[in-house]
DNA sequence: TAAGTGATCTCT
DNA sequence: GAGATCACTTAA
């Protein structure tokens, strides 16, 4: 789903604010569900008014996502403390969580939860894509994004376009890949997603 | 099922 | 510094 700077500009757009994701990681993964995830990439292009910078944006709905809640959380980064990968956990809600993980596959993580309290939720599928790893390659996202707002200055943000997902089509599962975190914390069902999409 | 891949973290 | 680990993907 693409659409342009030009024919998104006279729409009014609801795009989440810190508000939105300053409360209960797992409330706020169950909330992204149908939200739109928005990535602007600029080109430059020959007009005749001359070369102008354009933007592009891709919005693809968030079907997928899995909620990595405070400091007792062991599968979390931040269950062995503050170190310098996780610290934008730590910090204001919105902001973006980018790590790379096996060596080559960028993780897009949204802060939540008040400041000094780490918690964020990943954003494991979208629409046309289902693995954490598809979609930041797809929107190009990477570590640049890391710690930068979610707003249309950084280029990528969260929007409400007004899809609501009925609460039986929400799914609710344990998260993927986290079996170190032991016997509690690795069974909690903290991963949403849409029934009926891959 | 296992290789690929490299930043990060823990322990010396 | 060295060694282990890792919120994954792809090809077989």
């Amino acid at each position: 789903m693409e659409d342009t700077h030009a024919a998104m500009g006279k729409k009014r757009r609801n795009i989440l604010t810190r508000e939105f994701f300053e409360r209960d990681a797992r409330l706020v993964a169950r909330e992204l569900l149908g939200k739109f995830l928005v990535r602007r990439h600029y080109s430059l292009i020959r007009t005749n008014k001359g070369i102008v910078r354009w933007g592009k944006d891709i919005a693809v709905m968030i079907t997928e996502t899995e909620a990595y809640n405070g400091p007792e959380d062991r599968a979390s980064h931040a269950h062995r403390g503050r170190t310098i990968r996780n610290e934008p956990m730590w910090g204001d809600a919105g902001v973006w969580y980018v790590y790379l993980c096996y060596g080559m596959h960028n993780m897009l993580n949204i802060v939540t939860g008040p400041r000094e309290y780490p918690a964020a939720v990943l954003i494991r599928g979208v629409e046309s894509a289902n693995g954490p790893g598809k979609i930041t390659k797809m929107l190009q996202i990477g570590s640049t994004l890391n710690n930068k707002k979610a707003a249309r200055a950084s280029g990528l943000w969260i929007e409400d376009r007004g899809v609501k997902i009925a609460p039986r089509a929400i799914m609710r599962a344990v998260r993927i890949g986290v079996s170190y975190a032991g016997p509690v914390w690795s069974k909690k069902r903290y991963r949403f997603l849409i029934k009926n999409t891959a």
